[in-house]
DNA sequence: CTGAAAGCGCTTACAG
DNA sequence: CTGAAAGCGCTTACAG
């Protein structure tokens, strides 16, 4: 029941380890016909490759480690699911880990891809994380890595994520052209640095028109897009409903323009909506949801590219920073007689 | 820059590679105050564990593979989370690939993981998986693994589902109460088995009052959520509208709700919408979307712990079955005085 | 063109 | 209580 090593390979085909090992590499030290013979041994015995165990001649695992906060909100998902195209495209398995906005969690799954010997981490951290978190669990370690959407304040590294200033800018310049008066701002955790960023942006987007925020509500918890509440508290805290309602992220605008419908208010015509990030259902629903895209694919892509230019470099590098420019998708959510 | 291993931790501490060793695994053959000073050394070293180099010696590498046909799909993302956090649970590290439906890329994820010696996979297989893919690259490679989700027809293994047939039938029933007398299917791969296994359920419960559907239009890729194109095909083949239009999934079907409503139809009250799934969006949105629990998170849970469950055992044990009891989740998009 | 040997970083009997 | 030695499955000079 044990599995077929080279030796085994060896012993079936008449040849030593050595010559299998260079058959497996395809060396063209090997004449074809010994090739055949060993590798129809290798199909007979069912061998497969023992990647860990060549890695410990000093080969790379070629893996590479992604934490995410979590995986429900489809940003990340979209996210992941580029960060595991381009990790694939050069032959990298990937790692995953959610930390639930987990600090302590997510400094276990750090510490046990360092165990597993990942070349490197892509992390979108915790909210809360601490630079001295990062710190032990990456910089020691010796571990390559990149943040991506969240900076973590204090902490210098490789570095990928929208501009949140400037989507927020976009938004509020767009609001104050639809005249907006009033605006409440909703979800998002409220020490997160997007989140500021974001807000910082929309108020210098929004002025002279309106110089501050009519509501503002934090979430508890990052993924906490029950609406609902929320928008009682909104409609409750102002007279008469705000003019715009933000999310933090697109599933809060989501959920807040579904809770507007259910109270008879319809998003875009009584009510303009919008949000961040341009996740895939913002296009598709009716009305459309405005919102700034925040590329999540291209985050992926760009942060993985960080890494694998990372893993080459014999030196550690400067840490780089790519900010996405971001782009405002204008749809019916505020602009009644678009789709 | 190389990373230190015991035997730098040994001649810092002035004891034994051996020592070092058991000072890791905590064995009470060393007292105290060797185990501080060794941990002491580590600590200065920074040194890191090698799990890779201790697998080796016949441990397990306490890594699970799990392939999803991919991660957009909010069902897929939910049954994802669950598995990573039923495998962080038991100390496990779970190794992600994504094979976007496409077999050929499937059977490299699963060819990598084996390399990578994960103990065991969870398999969402990719639409049109044929048997002899998984026992090229399950069985014959001697790869504890766990199906989820989608059954390969012809392939015998352990297996979690949602019990599809009945989920259909719980919305037919639904339907035929409400008195649809035309029904619409939308949205997933032709020749897919959970496809085909949910329109039989649904024709079942339907019946005698409907004998067919009115229209049924699969996709050529299964995230093709595009719903517009899809509904004005629906509309365009039925004289007036149908009564309901089931989606293949819950993403299908939030797409036709917004797809309606941009027509003027509003959904529940001219048009009845159902889906499968239960993702969270069916519920938060306005109105409320008609739909058969599918229960990821729990499928997710099920399929990691059959799996821990055949690590465990040495005799490759009769392959389980796990179908999960649907239970129909009646909203807005059915009854029009429902939330 | 192919084999014998050393070594990657661990663990595990086995001595002392 | 701790050390020396063998071995896990590979790869890589080095011989022949």
């Amino acid at each position: 029941m044990k599995r077929p090593t080279i030796k085994d390979v060896a012993a079936h085909a008449g040849v030593s380890k050595a010559t299998v090992s260079l058959v497996l590499r395809d060396s063209d030290q090997i004449p074809e016909s010994t090739k055949a013979r060993v590798r129809g041994s290798m199909a007979a015995l069912g061998y497969v490759y023992n990647r860990r165990a060549a890695e410990m001649r000093g080969f790379s695992s070629r893996t590479l480690g992604l934490v995410v906060a979590n995986i429900r909100n489809p940003y990340f998902a979209e996210l992941t699911q580029a960060v595991e195209d381009r990790a694939h495209a050069d032959r990298f398995t990937l790692l995953l880990g959610c930390s639930n906005d987990d600090v302590q969690r997510q400094r276990e799954l750090l510490r046990t891809m360092a165990e597993q010997r990942v070349d490197g981490v892509v992390l979108l951290p915790a909210n809360r994380t601490a630079p001295a978190d990062l710190t032990a669990t990456l910089d020691e370690v010796g571990m390559p890595h990149v943040l991506v959407a969240r900076a973590v304040p204090g902490y210098q590294s490789n570095y990928v994520s929208a501009d949140n200033r400037a989507a927020g800018r976009l938004l509020g310049e767009h609001l104050r052209e639809r005249g907006a008066r009033s605006v409440a701002f909703v979800g998002g955790v409220a020490d997160s640095v997007p989140r500021q960023d974001r807000i910082a942006g929309l108020l210098a987007g929004l002025t002279p028109r309106v110089d501050g925020l009519a509501v503002d509500i934090p979430s508890e918890r990052d993924a906490d897009f029950e609406a609902p509440q929320i928008v009682d508290a909104v409609i409750g805290a102002v007279p008469g409903a705000p003019d715009a309602v933000v999310g933090y992220n697109d599933m809060y605008a989501l959920g807040i323009m579904s809770a507007l419908r259910s109270r008879g208010l319809e998003p875009g015509r009584d009510v303009m909506v919008a949000g961040f990030d341009n996740v895939p259902e913002a296009e598709t629903r009716y009305p459309g949801l405005t919102t700034v895209d925040g590329f999540p694919a291209r985050a992926g892509v760009a942060a993985t590219e960080l890494l694998l230019d990372a893993l080459g470099g014999q030196e550690p590098s400067e840490p780089q920073v790519v900010s996405l420019e971001p782009v405002l998708r204008v749809r019916g959510s505020t602009v009644a007689d678009q789709t």
